[in-house]
RNA sequence: GAUUCGGUAGCUCAGCUGGUAGAGCAUAACACUUUUAAUGUUAGGGUCCUGGGUUCGAGCCCCAGCCGGAUCACCA
């Protein structure tokens, strides 16, 4: 392994902080009094504190220093003063280990005295100080000025989400969206349960990959010697529970769908689903709302939020459009009565791309999609889908085309969908039964048959409404982002190259092998031997010093080399 | 998958028509007892993403590839 300058000088600092009977590394507990948040919120002039933390910066000045010191409650000053830390006649503590052994990144404990400083910052007057973990690779350096603008800052995309862990470190306000997206479920999670609701979990290895149309990703279970699926989502399983007698049930589930990843698409990903007994779309329209209320309280503390150059308002009530008023309202178009041929050709009419493979359901979803859906920034319930587009969900009880369907439209996407459950097992035996004709003309995201699940239905569910929702997109919009990789702590990214390997190419090889001959050598001599081009003898020969293998060397006017 | 932009010091980024690789911060050394993007002086640090090619000569031009971002397409 090649080592940095900097890598190299930190652990050297490792051996003679050991050298002077440091552990670097100790074992025991360490007593932590205050967080630099508690310092900040009450601070008490005098009073003691024994704090722990990382070193996130160093100013020396002779014989008083300042140091800044972060822990999970922010970032505190240390003022370190060399007769203070070094009573006696030994100043080593000082002169060595603070100032020239203990590293940017490092951790350490220390005990003192909170003060203000001249300049009115509240600081800790160290008296102890102790190293308790060595950093041995140098953060980025990112300084924030007076104005409070950030310099240097570490913003590679790459490398952000590769070592999350010291983008958390070096840009505070990242640190910030993984606490509210932690927010977004406690907030749910005490809603639900002030409602009775039980958080359940299911199998995320599902033989069948059901309730929902899209790819699996597929896996091998050995014992068994049989294909599992990772669940494309969990309703099956939640309204099994639902038939099994739960009378409100919920999941945050880890979701899998092996499709493309982009700005709003990762492989795996988080969703919410809740199923409610004896109730039906029209009061999961009130409890989204309320929940979503109750969401932007308790981690926003307010109900606005700003996504681009357009405010978004949870506070007001949500409008409630059916999708054939939306589509009326912002075509003119009245799908109402009209047949796959009607739509098909408006569709031509206006610029909307169909294929014949296109049934009526999906001709009214592109038509939403496309001239509807992004009017929709303000929270707004679309409802009453095409009975094509939503197999498991129960018949409009006023028109037998359509759903008791709703998804939530925010910032003109798709934060949630619910139904009226279907709970009708000959009717769900049949829609099954559609898609099963829909994936033999080689439609690949078409649902599976449930055996189970219909057996299930068949013991009875009763009337029910279900709701999920896509927890990245709702942290997204609650904490302003628009890549769904800046709320996943660890995003899925190609791997990274491995190191290269030590072993010689071709070339090298043969520059070892007439080195072995005649060595040492002078360059053009064997450089002429080899045959090789300039560019190939050049990078060969570099290679080879880098790998630390030959040595060149200017004698009077001779190059030679020389094997190390 | 397509288009496009990018990959240079630990970090952020410059780089001339193709002619010895640069800055700031960080690092090292010295000075400095209330600083805060501390300061002053000095020094070291590079696989210019990888592999080919053109050329007397490539960080720069050409070809192929790898990784990433953005946009678009696909995707209940």
């Amino acid at each position: 392994m090649v080592l940095s300058e900097q890598e190299q000088i930190r652990r050297e600092s490792l051996t003679k902080l050991r050298e002077l009977g440091i552990e670097p590394f100790p074992a025991a507990q360490v007593k932590v009094t205050h967080l630099s948040s508690d310092v900040h919120a009450e601070f008490k002039e005098g009073a003691e504190v024994e704090m722990a933390g990382r070193i996130m910066s160093k100013r020396i000045m002779g014989k008083a220093s300042f140091a800044e010191l972060m822990d999970a409650g922010g970032r505190l000053q240390l003022y370190f003063n060399r007769d203070e830390i070094c009573p006696t006649e030994d100043k080593t503590l000082y002169n060595e280990v603070f100032k020239k052994l203990l590293d940017f990144g490092d951790f350490i404990s220390v005990k003192g005295k909170q003060f203000t400083t001249q300049v009115g910052e509240q600081s800790i007057a160290v008296k102890e100080f102790k190293i308790i973990s060595k950093a041995l690779r140098p953060l980025p350096v990112v300084k924030t000025d007076a104005d409070g603008k950030v310099h240097d800052a570490f913003t590679d995309p790459e490398g952000r989400y590769r070592m999350r862990y010291v983008d958390l470190l070096v840009n505070d306000k990242v640190k910030e969206i993984f606490i509210k997206r932690s927010k977004v479920f406690a907030s749910m999670r005490t809603f639900f349960g002030e409602q009775g609701y039980m958080e359940v979990e299911t199998p995320i290895l599902q033989p069948i990959p059901g309730g929902a149309a899209a790819r699996p990703f597929i896996t091998h279970h050995n014992a068994l010697d049989m294909e599992q699926y990772m669940r494309i989502a969990c309703e099956l399983y939640l309204k099994k529970l639902i038939v099994g007698g739960f009378d409100g049930v919920f999941e945050f589930a880890k979701t899998f769908r092996n499709e493309g990843l982009d700005r709003t698409h990762n492989p795996e990903f988080t969703m919410m689903e809740i199923y409610v007994t004896y109730k039906d779309y029209n009061w999961m329209m009130d409890f989204t709302e309320a929940m979503l209320k109750r969401v932007c309280k308790d981690v926003l503390n307010g109900f606005e939020v700003k996504a681009g150059d357009k405010t978004i308002d949870f506070s007001k009530p949500f409008k409630r459009v059916s999708m054939t008023a939306a589509i009326k309202e912002h075509t003119g178009f009245d799908i109402k009565g009209k047949s796959e041929e009607e739509l098909a050709a408006w569709c031509k009419a206006n610029g909307i791309g169909v294929d014949a493979s296109m049934g009526r359901g999906k001709l009214i979803d592109e038509i939403f999609g496309e001239k509807c859906e992004p009017h929709y920034i303000q929270p707004t319930f679309i409802t009453d889908y095409p009975i094509e587009m939503s197999p498991l969900c129960k018949v409009h009880r006023d028109d037998p085309t359509l759903t008791e369907r709703f998804e939530l439209m925010v910032n003109g996407k798709e934060l949630a969908n619910a139904y009226s459950e279907l709970n009708d097992p000959i009717d769900q035996r049949n829609r099954f039964e559609q898609q099963a004709k829909l994936a033999d003309r080689g439609d690949d995201e078409a649902m599976f048959i449930d055996q189970d699940f219909l057996r299930a239905l068949e013991y009875g569910m009763p009337p029910t409404s279900g709701m999920g929702i896509g927890i990245d997109r709702l942290v997204m919009l609650l904490t302003g982002q628009s890549s769904i990789q800046e709320v996943l702590l660890f995003p899925q990214m190609r791997p990274e190259k491995v190191e290269k390997k030590v072993e010689l190419n071709e070339l090298e090889t043969q520059v070892m092998e007439l080195l072995k001959k005649e060595n040492p050598v002078e360059m053009n001599l064997i450089k002429e031997r080899s045959g090789f081009s300039n560019k190939q003898w050049d990078k060969t020969i570099k290679s080879l010093r880098n790998h630390s293998l030959v040595h060149v060397s200017k004698v009077g006017d001779e190059v030679m080399v020389d094997l190390v």
